[in-house]
DNA sequence: GAGTTTGAAACT
DNA sequence: CAGTTTCAAACTC
């Protein structure tokens, strides 16, 4: 087994005492010292996840929070399921994994079968249930339970089919349970260590035992071997053997596992498979490239050709996408990338795979290249709200957020597709290259990943090995599909030092890494430690620029557009590359820079900061002059700034930017910038509008430049804005609707919507707004309702109620997200966060949340003490307060949004994990 | 390809 | 929160 990776998870996941010995291991000690979990972990993760919700902390990644979304909170729930899970039954799912080995193989086409159906989502639920399962027994009747709960919640949905597949699963799974022992890989060593052991979980088991059977096993061995040379001593069989008690001990982790990894894991290898195959080849509908990976399961399987019977078969099994992924399916992935699939998957193990296809390649850097890659805008068009995917597709970094998400969908199940468009975009576009999404996953499969160690180590192998050789030749970091590669050699790509890993995104083959844990296989581990990461910075995984609007900008900015338009979400410290290298995070997005930068000599060529300072203060002035008879705010630039990143953020990227926190919606982001993309400004104006008060602040924002375009839109503006003043108080709602109406209706909305169609085309945050845009409306009044949470977070709830509320949101994630940080009510920005924040966001349902996860982004995100003071501010209420408590009249509005019932509703747990990570 | 520079990320 | 260290990418030779 890849000995030495599964310490991570192992660690965190198995936790238990057996893990030990893998906590020794390396890469358990450097997990550990990684992710805050490890302490933890043995006990730990029954602890962390112990609340039930904690699980969903993993999933409460932004992108999990997604999920949250009702269609997808089933499977949500299952991938939340998966963390709590995890952290229950980390060792539990490995085991059960491990146990079924052979009936596994059954089961997991049986699972395929039910993965088809994908209901699993109350699976999840039942999991939780199930959960304490312990031994292979308890995998059995973890097996069998989510039969029953798959029967049961899939019921509905359920086919005769499933049943039978299930009922196939549960024999299989004593059998399993039995076999899991017997199973013994026939290798050598890594078989050795499996042996006695259940150490894989029946999926894994199954794939396992299926491809053992196939005589496949062979990868497994392999990529131990290889493991084990790297890793060798650290962590030999014990860790398996940890792994695979916990995997015991999480039976019923493994239960869910087997469903939805039986389930998830059968597609999900297939679409790992299919992922490694199609990367390249992926061509999906949605996002084009990125959807191509995200085809899923079955147009993965399409995408590229199996390469060999043999890739395909282990791609076939039916393991988790994790397991699937740790196995030789992990050389696959080596090849190919996988983003990380939030954890809605959990619907269906489909999910998992769909990051194939995604690619989401969240590095925004790359993103931020190919703004333009229409792959997102196509995205965005289809989902539409999922503009926080979709932007993230354009916007590497957006993309990490991630997430993807799938999100979307359960019921599309898309959640590939969803993913796939969501994550697509970010990767797609460049990457080609089949992403493997980084299942925000399910978390579930974890196990299955570590298992996998000795695949892992082939791939590990593959990626790190090879790679470095061939990324080393490559001398730009991204692909020619556009994925990122990374190089790192201390990180184990599990830092953000990672490009990788920092984009949400699995190495690829390309990747030079070097013990490269951030693979499907240890998808546990990495979820683990982006979970850390997101704990100490519910921003780190957000997408660092928010995509400009460019193409709002149609005319003019566009040119610029790529990249001008949008911000750094955290903006750069340069001090003698004058921003104009690639050492610059703006340049190196082609972005210029904003007044979150803290560059010196600052000489950006997409955009000094001086400038944008400038053409902030000046609008801000116009707006003020504009609005200071109007307004009962004057207050400062930042003031209104403050205000508005109060009261939602959404409103204005740039507020964002200025905050630096916000990670905006691409939208917002996309607006400003040095290139006051009129259309952007106008664009963000009208968000501003329709919201919060905030149409001061967009009337701000609108530049004069804007103005000269945006007459319409900041006449809108400011017609709003006096709408609202004289309303004194708005009510959110109202003033949503006007503003959503100005939106739709007014020639300014007209562009704007406009604006918002186009941008799908030029950002994709822009898409998302357009797409929230178009949902808008409703999404607005949903906001309006939700709104009445206090501050940021309603504004993010908002944005997150919007994609919810959009009709595409196949973000649940939003819901999770950290739009909630309220960085970006938007949904765009939201989405953004969202991914990034799961857990948080999801909790974070209510405002208060939002309030959190500004707080704690701020390290950098909020990158200008300014930013952070508004940010307290906003959070605080001042002033703001004064106009959050107006809009807190609308926080009467019950937090009906979907988003928000979805969030809440789903995540109860999340709720609380949420409180953690807020707390945090 | 090796070494240096740079700035972000992580740590203290 | 600030300062320092670590890291990997970007860059140079």
């Amino acid at each position: 087994m890849g000995s030495p990776e599964p310490p991570t998870i192992s660690t965190a996941t198995s936790t238990s005492s057996e893990s030990s010995p893998v906590q020794d291991s390396p890469l358990t000690s450097y997990i550990n010292n990684l992710s805050p979990i490890k302490p933890v972990k043995a006990s730990h993760v029954a602890q962390g996840f112990s609340g039930l919700n904690s699980p969903p902390l993993v999933f409460t990644s932004p992108r999990i929070s997604s999920h949250h979304e009702t269609s997808f909170l089933k499977r949500p729930q299952y991938p939340q399921l998966s963390i709590a899970e995890l952290s229950h039954n980390d060792g539990r799912d490995k085991k059960s994994a491990d146990g079924p080995c052979e009936s596994e193989k059954q089961v997991t086409q049986s699972c395929r079968q039910l993965i088809t159906d994908a209901h699993k989502d109350s699976d999840i639920n039942k999991y939780d249930q199930v959960q304490p399962c312990s031994s292979s027994i308890c995998v059995a009747e973890y097996l069998a339970d989510h039969v029953a709960v798959d029967s049961v919640s899939s019921g509905d949905s359920a086919n005769p089919s499933h049943k039978q597949s299930i009922d196939v699963a549960e024999s299989s799974l004593s059998d399993l349970t039995d076999s899991k022992k017997t199973i013994k890989f026939d290798d050598e060593n890594d078989m050795g260590k499996y042996e006695g052991t259940e150490l894989e979980p029946p999926q894994i088991m199954s794939e396992k035992a299926a491809e053992y059977l196939q005589g496949k096993l062979i990868d497994y061995v392999k990529p131990a071997k290889n493991e084990e040379e790297q890793w060798k001593g650290q962590q030999p069989m014990n860790e398996l053997l940890t792994m695979e008690s916990d995997m015991s001990v999480d039976h019923n982790f493994k239960g869910q596992r087997c469903e939805d990894s039986c389930t998830q894991a059968s597609e999900n290898q297939r679409v790992i498979r299919r992922r490694c195959l199609q990367f390249e080849e992926a061509p999906l509908n949605f996002v084009g490239n990125c959807a191509s990976s995200l085809d899923i399961t079955d147009k993965v399987t399409n995408s590229r050709p199996p390469a060999t019977a043999a890739e395909l078969e282990g791609l076939e099994s039916p393991i988790d996408i994790n397991a699937a992924s740790s196995r030789g399916e992990i050389f696959k992935l080596s090849q190919s990338r996988t983003v990380l699939l939030p954890q809605y998957r959990g619907n269906s193990p489909l999910t998992v795979p769909k990051p194939s296809g995604i690619g989401l390649h969240l590095n925004s850097i790359v993103s931020a290249v190919p703004l333009g890659h229409g792959a997102i805008a196509d995205l965005k068009p289809a989902e539409g709200h999922m503009p926080s995917a979709v932007i993230s597709c354009h916007s590497i970094e957006n993309t990490r957020s991630f997430p993807i998400s799938y999100i979307a969908e359960d019921g599309k199940d898309n959640s590939m597709s969803s993913v796939a468009a969501s994550s697509a975009p970010s990767e797609s576009p460049n990457s080609k290259e089949p992403l493997n999404v980084l299942p925000v996953r399910h978390h579930a499969t974890p196990h299955d990943k570590r298992k996998f160690y000795s695949e892992h180590d082939e791939s590990y192998e593959y990626c790190q090995l090879s790679p470095k050789k061939k990324r080393k030749k490559t001398s730009s970091p991204i692909d020619s599909n556009g994925c990122k590669r990374c190089n790192c050699k201390k990180t184990k790509c599990l830092k953000l030092y990672c490009d990788c890993f920092a984009a949400g995104i699995y190495c690829a083959e390309p990747c030079a890494c070097q013990g490269c844990y951030n693979r499907p296989e240890y998808e546990d581990t990495v979820l683990e430690i982006r979970q850390q990461i997101e704990s100490r910075n519910p921003l780190a995984f957000a997408p660092k620029i928010v995509q400009p609007v460019p193409e709002f900008n149609n005319g003019e900015d566009e040119n610029r557009a790529t990249p001008s338009s949008g911000r750094h979400k955290r903006g750069c410290n340069c001090k003698k590359s004058m921003c104009l290298k690639k050492y610059c995070e703006c340049y190196q997005a082609n972005v210029g820079c904003s007044s979150g930068c803290r560059c010196d000599g600052c000489k950006n060529v997409f955009g000094r900061k001086e400038e944008y300072v400038a053409t902030e203060h000046a609008v801000n002035k116009e707006m003020i002059s504009d609005r200071a008879g109007e307004r009962r705010f004057e207050g400062t630039f930042d003031e209104r700034l403050e205000m508005v990143a109060t009261k939602k953020d959404f409103l204005r990227p740039e507020v964002y930017d200025l905050h630096g926190l916000t990670p905006l919606t691409p939208s917002f982001m996309c607006s400003d910038h040095g290139r006051p993309d009129r259309k952007s400004q106008s664009f963000s104006r009208r968000y501003l509008q329709s919201p919060e008060s905030d149409l001061a602040i967009f009337s701000s924002y609108v530049d004069p430049r804007k103005s000269s375009r945006t007459l319409d839109s900041s006449d809108m503006l400011l017609q709003a804005n006096k709408e609202l003043q004289n309303v004194g108080c708005y009510d959110w709602q109202v003033d949503y609707n006007n503003v959503e109406i100005m939106d739709q209706f007014s020639p300014s909305n007209d562009a704007v919507a406009n604006m918002c169609h186009q941008t799908p085309l030029s950002d994709p945050p822009l898409m998302t707004v357009s797409s929230s845009s178009s949902s808008k409306t409703t999404d607005w009044t949903n906001i309006s309702q939700v709104q009445p949470s206090p501050g940021i977070a309603y504004l993010s709830s908002s944005g997150s109620l919007r994609w919810r509320n959009s009709p595409i949101t196949p973000m649940a994630r939003l819901d999770g997200m950290k739009s909630v940080q309220g960085l970006d009510p938007d949904g765009g920005l939201c989405d953004i966060l969202e991914d990034e924040t799961p857990e948080i966001l999801k909790d974070s349902a209510t405002p208060i949340k939002s309030v959190k996860v500004s707080s704690p982004n701020q390290k950098r995100v909020s990158p200008p003490k300014s930013h952070l003071h508004e940010l307290g501010s906003n959070s605080s209420g001042g002033l703001r307060s004064g106009r959050k408590f107006i809009l807190k009249a609308v926080p009467s509005f019950p937090p009906l949004t979907p988003c928000i019932d979805s969030k809440g509703g789903t995540n109860s747990k999340a709720n609380n994990i949420e409180d953690n990570s807020s707390s945090k």
